[in-house]
This record gives structure tokens, sequence and C-alpha cells, in this order.
DNA sequence: GAAGATCTGGAGCGCATGTTTCAGAATCAA
DNA sequence: TTGATTCTGAAACATGCGCTCCAGATCTTC
């Protein structure tokens, strides 16, 4: 609203003193620690450096926050990583990278991903926070096909590829690496995830599926 | 204490008027459906069928009855499917079993395993929740790998196999499984995770590796 | 400057939380 | 029966919760 009407040039009314962006990086880090529920509006205010009125005025109540620092968060990791898969000129060693890369950051921040903790969480009983969580993991998944049918295309993956069933699979070893990365099993066991994940890939490739 | 007590013959008092597995089995149903923040006590009351002077009487606090919950869930469910998998003449058709069943209740329950859920939630900040937590998984793993040793042994599985990162590969699957079930995705696609996993012990097969 | 709009800081709302307290009921040993 | 012990039900306790309110500051337009 405020934005709204300044970009129309009927501004009017005091600025905000503060970083959106910086705040709903608090937000963020706030939601991916300690969960929807065991988040405080407190927390939350502490975190972003806002007082309650602000945040409530910038932000809504808890639950409109939340989905916004969950749509932030998208763009702010998963969607790039959407985006390197999808320019990468090949497209296995682009997931191999991503599921390494999604190794590495989990061993190191045992705090994991705020969409994988939330499909988890009680909070995604609620219908909106749902939607929005399967649509976060839908769009993992079909970005992972994606990149699966363009290695058919190309040649690295065999035509018979399952491909729908393998782009599953890649999703669910992330989910399993950042679920279990939580009890800080170390980065040798994750990557033991990863690599059956990328075996299977290569069990599909045109020479494995010929013999 | 009473039960102590009791048992020695030094009994006095009153008697408990409710049956302790039952309140249990109340308190599992509350973790497992709201996890441990969103459950208030409550909650916890009015499913266990006590008043709180009761509850604490003879749980003691939330984060004690938690863990026992946890437990309790541990014999009541994973521990039974473990023996299944000991007892098993053919160690790799107990795991397709296994994972099958996963399948078929996670697609029919969305409220999922107690154990996964709390490994996501941010409950496993805390160092005895953690350490239950992992030692649950641990146990799992433990059962898996046990499993696939056996199958070496028995010659269903190559020599070769690298039957350590296959129980992982499998723990992971469970794991996704039964977070990516809280999504309602249907049963095929949960099962897609499962026949990916178990292809892979099919890679490791002695026919398999011998070519 | 005045009028109108928005944002800030702080106080505080009503309510739910985890937990405690306690009188009374139930049970046993003596 | 009496005394000791434990359990039950109900009523709270203090605290923290999500959220609102409002006076005053800051901004634009006139």
């Amino acid at each position: 609203m405020r934005v709204f009407d300044r970009e129309k040039g009927f501004a009017m009314g005091r600025y905000r003193s503060f970083d959106e962006t910086r705040a709903m990086d608090g937000a963020i880090a706030c939601f991916r620690e300690r969960g929807y529920h065991a988040s405080s509006m407190r927390d939350l205010e502490r975190e972003m450096g806002l007082k309650s009125s602000s945040l409530y005025n910038a932000f809504g109540d808890k639950k409109t926050l939340f989905l916004r620092a969950l749509e932030a968060y998208m763009d702010a990791s998963p969607r790039r990583r959407i985006a390197l898969l999808d320019r990468s000129a090949d497209p296995l060693a682009a997931i191999e990278c991503f599921l390494g890369s999604i190794v590495l950051v989990s061993a190191a921040d045992p705090c994991g991903c705020l969409l994988v903790n939330s499909a988890a969480s009680p909070v995604a009983l609620d219908k909106e926070i749902r939607a929005a969580v399967s649509g976060g993991l839908g769009e993992l998944e079909a970005a992972l096909l994606r990149a699966l049918e363009r290695a058919v295309t190309q040649g690295s993956l065999a035509p018979e590829a399952p491909v729908r069933d393998l782009a599953r699979v890649l999703l669910g070893a992330v989910v399993s690496i950042r679920v279990l990365s939580r009890t800080s099993p170390g980065e040798p066991w994750l990557r033991s995830i990863a690599d059956g994940a990328l075996a299977q890939l290569r069990a599909s490739s045109p020479a494995a599926l010929a013999s």
C-alpha cells in the first residue's frame, strides 16, 4: 500500500526506517532455527530488529510473515539452485554439483532447509502453508525432472530412463540429507546418500541400459 | 516409586485409576500429529484422558513426557519392524517388505513417524532429545546394516557390496518417504522412492557386480 | 505553514501456556 | 480404627503468547 501509493505518485506519510530485506533475513533465520511454533513474535522482533507495531504493519500477522519468509527463502536459495540447473550445459554434472553442495551446506549448517523443515512440521497442517510447501517442493522436483529430460535429449541418459521416478529419488535424497543433517551425522554419512542417488542416475546411462 | 514400593511389599497409597499404556498412546498420538511445541499440556491432558496433577505425577514435565512417548513409540513401531528384519530368513525380501509397508502406512496416515518428525523439529535442539532421536535413527540404521550383512553372508548380495552406504541410503529413503508423505503426494509417488532404493540393492547383487 | 497519511516506540490487552498447590478420596500396614 | 502414603480433581499461579492501540515523529501535498 505504501509502496503502491508512492510509486504512483500519491505518496504520503513517513518512510520506513528499516531495511525490509534485512528484516526478512532475520525472519528466515529465526524460522529456520526454531521453526514456526517455537519462534515467538518476541524472537522475531529481536532477530528482525523491529518493534511489534512495525512488524505487524509491514508484514502482517505471524502466519503471513511465515509465508513471506518462506517465499523469500525460496528466492534466496532453492530457486537459485534451480536456475543453476536450468542454465547448465551438462545437466547430469549440474545435478551432481547440486547434491554435493547440499551435502556440504547441510553438514556445515545444522539448521537445515526452511522448506524441508516446514514440510515435516505441524505448521504444514495449515492449508495455505501446506500449499506453499508443496509448491516449493514441486518446483524442485520439476526442475530436477527438466534437467533429467535434457540429459536424455543430450544422450547422457538413456531414452528409456525412468526420469520421473529418478526426479523423485533425487528430491528424496535432498530431503533426507537435510533432515538427517539435523542430528549431525557428519559429512561422509550424508555423502553416502547423495552418492547413492547419483549411482542410480548412472544406472540409467545409455551404456548401462544397453548391456 | 509407587510401583517400586508396591512390588517390594511396602505398598501404600491410592492406586492409579487410569491405564498408563493407554495414556501413553494418547501422548504419542498428540505428539505425532502436532509435534512437541504445538502440543499444549491441555491437548495432552485431553488426549491422554488425565488431569494435569495425575499427568505430572505419573510422567513428569512436558519434556520428560515427550522422551517417554518417544521411547514408547520406538517400542510400538520401529523396534517391531527391526525385529521382523532380524528374524527374517530372507533379509532382502524383508527389507523390501519393510519399505513397502512404510509406503503404505505413510500414504494412509499423513501424521508421519514420531521419530522422523522429531529429527526435523526444533525440539531436537535439546541435547537429551537429540540424543534420543539420534539413538532411534541409529537403531534403524544398524538393523538395516545387519540385514544387509546377512544378505552378503547368504550370497544374495555380493561380498563387495557397499553395505554401510546402502544402509544409509535405505534409512534416507525411509526418512524422505515419511517427510514427503506429509504433503500427501500419493502412494505411487512415495513408491518411486522406495523402488529407487531397492533398485540400488539389486545393483549390488552378485549377478550385477559380476558383469 | 496546515492537512493528511504513514511509521515508530512503548505500553498493555486478553488469553493460553507449563506448572504447582491442596483438600479430599483411596489404599495399605499396624 | 488409625496413621502413612499415594492418587485425583479443581483451582489457581506466574509467565509468555500473539496482537492492538495510540501519541508523537516523519513524510508529501496543498
